[in-house]
RNA sequence: GUGGGCGUAGCUCAAUGGUCAGAGCACUGGACUGUGGCUCCAGGUGUUGGGGGUUCGAGUCCCCUCGCCCACCCCA
């Protein structure tokens, strides 16, 4: 090891190394494949953007714009700052190029890194990753529901179990505003009861209060006004036609009206996919309505919908569940000498070609030590070249799953291994 | 930003303030000149995260700093 500095990987960001990549893969290659079956098209949104469109989308007062921004400056002296969430750009995009000329509902899927700098813990990170879905143009309540379906049908197809889905309405800007104030009057008389940080919520945002974990508030909250009472007709009838989706489509949910939301834009309905495995962060998934958000952007008055699924976390429930294994070679070549080195070489090139995995031996290491190494890699074949074989054109082959073992005709290889790996 | 825990070999971890900081795993070679897993033998690596201090003597105690983990705030 050398001397010179040693560098590592940001506070907070990390590298996804094998296996788990692969896991990765598979849990990018199933969103896909489910959101494509509900209509939704890949958009990919820079992942910088100007620094007022996260301040006006997300909320000048949220934590995520006071605190949590990656901002810098340009050459040009303007704002730019790293993503902390998708939406924005995907609203931002769908406004710009006028994408509400095109049929309704027009939906979109994204995936990528996110940045916000905080302190790092269990399921948060400074850069993570996010696969979300946005929908526009449409404020039905199938709508809402399908994409909650859609949420599920995923997470089912990746194994995941143990999950909870908890559904919430907060209301528009209608109706939430009397829900505030109610909310102020029932904790007025309790102020000095409830922990210093819900005395600040309670100024700020006193529907956090509901979200406060310290046993004292809780106590204090029980008999608070629940915000589902205070839904305009409208809202109310939005919510009701979404809850009776979802029964109708047999999902299994919970009403929780204690869910708090952090950005601003949300309207309506919200939910959120949580588990009891992911630490004090256990949202693994979460998303609602922005019916104002298109509008606010300079659009037309256009409602959207969506959601996003946290990677980290997700990855880390799936991996609880069933481990990871990573990939297995389809067979090793384990060349003895130069002359059969140099084969071997051009060996796993045609077999390559067809379809198959193969590593072969670069260097002269003993034949032990190359059955050892196949072992290790979890390789289903090995195939033995030496001066022998070489002389007599035919290889020896072996089967390390269940011991077998035989020789087959140099030239005969592909066909052989094809036929013996079908089915793999 | 606040609070707590932890940093010793590539990994998991030992070492009352006292010789030269150890073990398992892993890796390589051998026992078995060309047959993996099991067993045995051999091989070698550390700025004890970094810096400063206390001490005759610091991996161990103190201070600072960096990093990791967990929690708060907040959030995917």
């Amino acid at each position: 090891m050398s001397s010179s500095p040693r560098f590592s990987a940001l506070k907070g960001i990390q590298d996804i190394l094998p296996p788990d990549s692969s896991l990765w893969q598979k849990v990018e290659a199933a969103a896909k494949e489910v959101f494509t079956l509900h209509g939704f098209q890949e958009i990919r949104p820079p992942i910088i953007e100007s620094t007022a469109l996260f301040t006006r989308s997300i909320g000048e007062t949220t934590d995520i714009v006071e605190k949590e921004m990656y901002t810098f400056l340009d050459k040009a002296g303007r704002s730019i700052t790293l993503r902390p969430e998708g939406t924005a750009s995907v609203v931002r995009a769908y406004v710009e190029h006028h994408l509400y000329n095109l049929p309704s509902p027009q939906k979109f899927f994204y995936s990528g890194p996110m940045f916000r700098y905080e302190r790092p813990q269990k399921g948060r990170f400074r850069q993570f990753h996010q696969i979300g879905v946005e929908a526009f143009g449409v404020d039905a309540p199938f709508l809402d529901a399908e994409i909650i379906v859609m949420l599920r049908v995923l997470l089912e197809r990746l194994g995941l179990k143990g999950v909870n889905f908890e559904v919430n309405s907060i209301g528009c800007e209608k109706c939430r505003p009397g829900y505030r104030s109610a909310l102020q009057d029932f904790f007025s008389a309790r102020l000095e009861d409830l922990c210093p940080d819900c005395r600040r919520r309670y100024e700020q945002n006193p529907l956090r209060i509901l979200d406060c974990k310290v046993e004292r508030c809780i106590e204090v909250r029980r008999g608070a006004p629940r915000v589902t009472d205070f839904l305009c007709g409208d809202c109310r009838a939005h919510f009701d036609e979404v809850l009776s989706a979802l029964t109708l489509l047999n999902i299994p949910h919970v009403l929780n009206p204690d869910m708090v939301r952090g950005l601003d834009y949300y309207t309506r309905t919200t939910f959120e996919v949580t588990s009891e495995h992911l630490g004090a962060q256990k949202a693994v998934a979460a998303g609602g309505r922005y019916d104002r958000l298109v509008e606010e952007f300079g659009g037309p008055p256009v409602p959207g919908i969506g959601f996003a699924i946290g990677m980290e976390r997700l990855t880390t429930l799936l991996r609880d569940n069933e481990g990871v294994i990573g990939p297995f070679p389809d067979v090793c070549i384990a060349p003895i000498g130069e002359k059969a080195t140099k084969e071997a070489f051009l060996m796993a090139g045609r077999l390559r070609a067809r379809g198959v995995w193969a590593e072969a031996g670069y260097d002269g290491s003993s034949l032990r030590s190359q059955l050892r190494r196949a072992d290790r890699l979890s390789s289903r074949y090995v195939l033995i070249l030496g001066d022998d074989e070489l002389s007599s054109g035919r290889v020896k082959w072996k089967n390390l799953r269940d011991g077998s073992q035989g020789e087959v005709d140099i030239r005969g290889i592909e066909e052989f291994l094809s036929a013996a790996l079908r089915g793999r």
